[in-house]
DNA sequence: ACGCTTCCCTGGAGGC
DNA sequence: TGCCTCCAGGGAAGCG
């Protein structure tokens, strides 16, 4: 998964290790990760310049470099183990999909084994975020409760799939929906249209909460608390929360979504009739 | 316009 | 042992 503190871990490292180095070249072993433009043009575009800085808008990363180029970088269903810097040349390249080469011998890789991590060169990261309609990111401060239920409470889609629009919120995937709801005490198909105000004041609270904490612990699920769904994300897991159920497995919108049955109860639907 | 389903990519797990 | 199916998950395309 590469969610927002994925991605974030991803950006903190790239601005401890890759900046301000030399560009020797680029190689690209699968074009398919390249949008927009094959890898020998991305190769002379990058030769000679450097990476200057970093961007995060939910699980999109830009990097600008110092001829003023912008990439946006989509790392795709991979984890913050995907990019690695190395100061020499790593012997198992079997998913190897690009590598930046610096001058001074360092070399800084992406690696993935399913191909959804794409490459993609870009004018303005601000006018992408526009142009492509991505909601602000979830970790930004303009996100206050109040912003967040009027984003959300409008939504006819059910919770999971809402929380998982970049278009609403952007940086939550399909892991973290599940911990935030799992968090908040709300079901996956909730209709937040039914959902009372101190739903979302939960719900922002565990948003804000949990992803702050997932980057804080550089995003592993091996260091999450004991309390979490993450680390016990499968059917038949004792729930997490301390309660005696079973965490059980549904289908939202195409996802999987694992939930806790009694800690997670959807709104019952007042009937008029 | 919106939300849902289907599909894509690849590798690991588990059934038989 | 080997074949089959399911599953992982972000995003795009297609459908109603």
């Amino acid at each position: 998964m590469a969610e927002l503190p994925e991605v974030e871990v991803v950006k903190q490292y790239l601005d401890a290790t890759s900046l301000h180095q030399k560009i020797a070249g680029v190689e690209v072993s699968d074009e398919r990760i390249m949008k927009g433009m094959d890898g020998r043009k991305f190769s002379a575009l990058l030769k000679g310049d450097s990476l200057e800085k970093t961007l995060r808008h939910g699980n999109l990363l830009f990097v600008g470099t110092g001829q003023g180029l912008w990439m946006a970088w989509r790392l795709g269903a991979a984890g913050a183990g995907a990019v690695r810097y190395s100061g020499k040349t790593r012997k198992n390249r079997e998913f190897e999909r690009m590598a930046i080469q610096f001058s001074n011998g360092s070399r800084l890789s992406y690696n993935s084994t399913r191909m959804a991590g794409q490459i993609e060169k870009v004018h303005d990261p601000w006018r992408y975020i526009r142009e492509n309609g991505l909601g602000p990111d979830a970790l930004s401060p303009e996100l206050t409760p109040e912003r967040t239920r009027e984003l959300l409470a409008g939504k006819r889609a059910r919770a999971k799939a809402a929380l998982m629009n970049q278009k609403v919120i952007a940086g939550i995937g399909n892991a973290y929906s599940d911990e935030i709801l799992f968090q908040a005490g709300i079901h996956p198909e909730t209709d937040f249209q039914a959902l009372p105000e101190s739903g979302f004041g939960q719900l922002h609270d565990r948003m804000k909460g949990v992803l702050t904490k997932a980057v804080a612990l550089r995003a592993d699920p091996a260091r999450m608390p004991a309390g979490w769904l993450i680390p016990h994300r499968e059917a038949g897991a004792v729930c997490p929360g301390g309660c005696p159920d079973r965490i059980e497995r549904t289908q939202v919108s195409g996802k999987s979504a694992y939930f806790c049955p009694s800690c997670q109860v959807p709104p019952t639907r007042e009937d008029p009739t």
